[in-house]
DNA sequence: AGTTGGATGGTCT
DNA sequence: GACCATCCAACTG
């Protein structure tokens, strides 16, 4: 499991830095639903929301640890590839034998490979993700995740925002979790560690 | 192991 | 018209 926070107006990484438009109007909804936009042209990415309706804060899930409904995923992946790729049969097949190598852990290791996996698409924006009988919903995890086995650090893709957004330590993750988008950077070595012998 | 470039189109300046 | 909250294959070393 990895995740991301963005804010309001004061995050110059947050889509929400210039207020609301028509794309990310879901952000400035209610808690607890989510925001699904596209990236890139191709791919989506999936929120939830975290702030009042009215103000704007989300997280994004960035990577899911698959533990059931693992060939569904598959399906879904395959699915969710591109048109040309879905109709025509070789370039399918092709898919189907290089998603068949991806291990099960790798199969929603980043942001838009989560909305790949499960299916999510524009349609789900906004929807409540608390609803108990929604089709995308959360849930309470069975156990929950020790403070001490989260890892943080700097938020991907957000270089453009300079500082202090870049900075800042708003990237989550489970420590040691197969299925992170990518390895956390070290944590800062303590000083006395860099002094010169 | 790390870097580079292509795919691809909505969104905002 | 430029810019992306990305992914993957094809390179380099």
């Amino acid at each position: 499991m990895e995740v991301e926070a963005y804010a309001g107006p004061d995050d110059a990484a947050s889509h929400a830095r210039s207020g609301p438009t028509a794309r990310n109007g879901a952000m400035f909804g209610p808690p607890g639903h989510a925001y699904v936009y596209r990236v890139y042209g191709m791919h989506l990415c999936l929120n939830v929301v975290a702030a009042p309706a009215g103000t704007a804060a989300a997280v994004l899930i960035r990577a899911v640890r698959p533990l059931d409904g693992l060939a569904a995923m598959r399906e879904a992946r395959l699915a969710a590839a591109p048109p040309r790729v879905v109709t025509d049969p070789a370039r399918r097949a092709d898919e189907a034998e290089r998603l068949a190598r991806v291990p099960d852990a790798r199969l929603a290791a980043g942001p838009a490979l989560v909305c790949a996996a499960f299916g999510i698409g524009l349609a789900a924006d906004g929807l409540d993700l608390l609803d108990r009988v929604g089709r995308v919903r959360l849930d309470l995890p069975a156990h929950p995740v020790a403070a001490g086995a989260i890892v943080a650090g700097p938020r991907i893709g957000v270089a453009y925002a300079g500082e202090p957004a870049v900075s800042r330590a708003w990237r989550l993750g489970i420590a040691g979790d197969p299925s992170l988008s990518r390895a956390f950077p070290p944590a800062e070595p303590a000083r006395s560690a860099r002094l010169p012998r």
